[in-house]
DNA sequence: ACAGTGACAACAT
DNA sequence: TATGTTGCCACTG
């Protein structure tokens, strides 16, 4: 289809995020070995909305990624932010009134390089995921 | 092929 | 601390 390797890396990433727990948009652009890739992490999120009724993607916790300073998006607060900060807490993971997480305390603690390797062997030129 | 766009991030005022 | 600016990358008409 239509869909780049990337996506789908970047999906295969926020489906290991555990319940509980988040990263950033940055931090997983750096996991895919493409560290100024931040932007095109949250494009990729944000094209989850394209596809909610894929049940191929109504795995992935989008709602746990976050930007850099453990804020929810503020072009987001319009139409998603609150429902992200409320999965989130549903979750476990206090969100203050301003959208804010304490990532000292909630912060995931990423994959192991040979994690990482085995996504990008899956997500390789295939269609399948 | 090319210019525009966006759920980012770092830096500059 | 709070805005504004600039660089990035992948995706879209």
């Amino acid at each position: 289809m239509s869909k780049r390797n990337f996506y789908e890396q970047v999906y295969a990433v926020t489906r290991r995020i555990p319940k509980g727990k988040v990263t950033s948009y940055g931090r997983i652009a750096n996991m895919l070995g493409a560290p100024n890739a931040a932007r095109a992490v949250g494009y990729a999120l944000r094209a989850l909305k394209d596809k909610q009724n894929d049940p191929t993607y109504d795995d992935v916790p989008w709602q746990r990624v976050v930007n850099s300073q453990g804020r929810i998006s503020i072009a987001n607060r319009d139409f998603g932010a609150q429902l992200q900060a409320e999965l989130l807490r549903n979750e476990g993971v206090p969100v203050s009134e301003d959208l804010q997480i304490n990532l000292d305390n909630y912060l995931w603690s990423g994959l192991h390089w040979f994690e990482i390797d085995d996504i990008l062997q899956k997500t390789k030129n295939s269609d399948n995921v």
